[in-house]
DNA sequence: ACCTGAACACCGTTCAAGT
DNA sequence: ACCTGAACACCGTTCAAGT
């Protein structure tokens, strides 16, 4: 893409220098193209037309780009939960957090692995407070006792930031559909709840392509349910 | 405990034979322990007195003993919630239904690890499959159509087994007493939201335990509000 | 049939050395 | 100050060889 040689080598240019921020950016990149599992202190290395041993001037080790990825992914939810035409939460918390959450989770979506690794730091980044606490302003201006409030951010748990964790995650290679079908022949005796459940899908399926698993769908579901629910215990006192 | 030298050495008894069955108790056992970073195969064997090439014979690669590890997990929370003591599905499902979670959430307490290991399966394990199946005659019995039944497990998530994604995991070295004082020196001024909600919590407590995230008590709080939503949804046809 | 030793291709990380 | 090569202590896994 970006070819190194060319009129530009005439001038000598020395390569820009390596920094914590280019490192960072690099591994996000990384991530998002070929999994986490790709992201190694070597490829990553690579990746920068750097020998490994040099990250360590910028970071200090490998979870430290983890703690730093996840930055990065924060800061773009930010600014995309900044940025968001809601409702004052004033006015209507509960349009106002919902607005927030699916905006943050159109950053996630870009970002697939940020979820397990944001799982696997043991200590709340500094970029997570800051976002829970943007969290609780909205409910606070909405009315929430700060009991309610801390409860509600339980609840909420990792859909505050868009996402949810799901029993398994059929990937993008074995669709819905097969996995569908795949059980309904093995487990037909088996699994029969499963099989009833699967048949309704089956069944309303108007277009052919068996909508099943709409994860946007069954993410806002979900978050109304969750929102009227606290709602009610908000309006109970 | 099983000391090798003794009596019995005159016997001349041989070691017990390897079985997938061995080397799965013995993976969950090390992972119980020593936590899922010292999992690794060298370990492992050497935890069964064997070379780690002998365990290939028993299991095809390192994916197929984390399969094992949740099959084993599964198995004990299949267990759990066949002896639960609850209302019949048909009468109160959501009686029936909470006490079943709840014996899951047991059994996964004991296996710390078990959430992150399931949530890194890219397929449903039929142990999972089996346990959402029953999870289903609940609400069936409880009078749920399918569609209702199927967003009723997105919504439930990771929360069926017993578990919830949090945002980060306050480890047991830093109590929550501890990071909540850091967090009102350190951030006053950053974070008022937060600093408001952990100041509602120092006064409200009573016992000076400081009884923040009481992790049971946030897990019965969710559960409640999202099967309350799950029946006024139900209810409502 | 079941287990093993040596080897291979990878990791993250340290350290002394280069410029 | 910033980058590097060689090295160390680990991984998962293969393969030919042992009993």
């Amino acid at each position: 893409m970006t070819p190194r040689t060319g009129a530009d080598e005439l001038t000598e240019q020395p390569r820009i220098p390596l920094s914590r921020r280019r490192v960072l950016r690099a591994a996000v990149g990384l991530a998002d193209r070929d999994g986490l599992d790709s992201l190694t202190m070597r490829r990553l290395a690579q990746e920068l037309d750097v020998e490994a041993m040099s990250l360590y001037h910028h970071v200090a080790n490998k979870e430290a780009v983890f703690d730093g990825i996840v930055e990065v992914v924060l800061a773009e939810i930010m600014d995309a939960v900044d940025g968001v035409d809601a409702p004052a939460p004033e006015d209507d918390w509960q349009a106002a957090l919902r607005a927030r959450i699916l905006a943050a989770r159109e950053v996630l979506l870009r970002h697939r692995w940020a979820p397990q690794v944001l799982g696997s730091r043991p200590d709340a980044s500094p970029a997570v407070i800051a976002y829970l606490d943007h969290v609780l302003a909205v409910l606070r201006a909405g009315g929430f006792s700060f009991d309610l409030a801390h409860r509600a951010l339980h609840v909420l748990g990792s859909r505050a930031l868009g996402f949810t964790q799901e029993l398994f995650q059929p990937d993008g290679a074995r669709t819905a559909d097969a996995a569908a079908a795949e059980m309904m022949e093995q487990m037909a005796g088996r699994f029969p709840n499963i099989v009833w459940m699967l048949s309704g899908a089956l069944h309303d399926d108007q277009d052919g392509t068996l909508g099943f698993c709409d994860d946007q769908f069954e993410f806002e579901f979900a978050l109304d349910l969750i929102l009227e629910g606290l709602e009610r215990r908000r309006a109970a006192g």
